[in-house]
Order: C-alpha cells, then structure tokens, then sequence
DNA sequence: GCCAACGTTGGC
DNA sequence: GCCAACGTTGGC
C-alpha cells in the first residue's frame, strides 16, 4: 500500500465536499500535469491512503484521510467543450487526462503547514520544499506513520 | 498583491 | 533541440 499527498483548493473542492459526495467518494479530476498524472495512471492502487491536503487557502494543510477507491481511469473534463478543463488535442481513442476515485475515511483535525514545517520527521516531504507545486506526491511511509500518529 | 519556482509554448 | 517568454501555483 502506497501512501500519497492531494492537493486540493476547499474553495474548490474540500474534505466537507468529499464528506458530502455520494458514498463519500469522488473522482479527483481537473489534474493538468503530467507528473501528477502519470502517479495516478502508474502507481495508484486501489487501498492506498491518501492525505487529502487543502492548499491556496486562508489555512493549508492536511484535512483529512482518503483512500483510493477506483484505479485512474479517463478524466471526462477534458472531453467536455464546456468545461474549462477541456483539451482539444484528447479524444476518447487517446485520451490524455487520468482520474482515480477516492473515498473519504475520515475528516481530521487540520494539521498546518507550519505545524507540519515543525517537525523535522516531516522537513523532507515534497509538500514542504520550496516552490512546490506538483499536486499529488507520494508520501514516505515512515512519514505517513508519523502523520497519522499526529492526527 | 507579490514573488519564487517551474512547467509549457513557440520561434528559430 | 534550445531557450526566452509566458502562465500557473501557492505561500506569505
């Protein structure tokens, strides 16, 4: 079992609006890099454990546990002319987006990003460098013990 | 609003 | 293939 890192803006879709979804599960899409991608389309299993991270928000940090609950499967956004995550050069034959399901286990406390810069268990995690942007990274396991035990 | 970091685009 | 310009992310 893998452990991994999501990123995503409440103001967008937060840890109450997976609390809200159907069975507590969505399809985390709208992923328009490669690298983020290429985690869920790759190395995803169904079971791992997601730490569902809000960000580009009045408090970051991580909200809650998920898990995934679907392997990466075609992002429908990027087929939707409507939509602004649509990408004229995908097509169902050769789709270029990916999309895993998860499921909330639970809400969480929200452990802060300041609170998680504390903690020198936690000083190497992708999240925590400077100039991060990559939205999924995965999540040692000693790092994710030492999470959930703050948690 | 600022700015560091870095991914993407497009001219050559 | 190089690289400058541009756009986006995201903390502060």
């Amino acid at each position: 079992m893998n452990y991994w890192l999501m990123k995503s803006e409440p103001g967008v879709f937060g840890v109450d609006d997976l609390a809200k979804s159907p069975g507590k599960t969505a399809a985390w899409w709208g992923v328009r890099n490669y690298q983020a991608r290429n985690f869920m389309r790759d190395q995803m299993l169904v079971g791992d454990r997601v730490f569902f991270y809000h960000s580009s928000c009045p408090e970051p940090g991580i909200a809650g546990i998920a898990k995934v609950s679907k392997l990466a499967y075609p992002d429908e956004t990027q087929f939707d002319h409507k939509s602004e995550y649509f990408d004229p050069k995908a097509s169902r034959d050769a789709p270029r987006w990916f999309n895993v399901d998860v499921t909330l286990v639970r809400k969480t406390r929200l452990l802060s990003l300041p609170e998680m810069h504390k903690h020198a268990e936690l000083a190497s995690m992708r999240v925590l460098q400077r100039g991060n942007r990559l939205s999924i990274t995965p999540v040692e396991p000693h790092e994710a013990e030492f999470i959930l035990k703050l948690l």
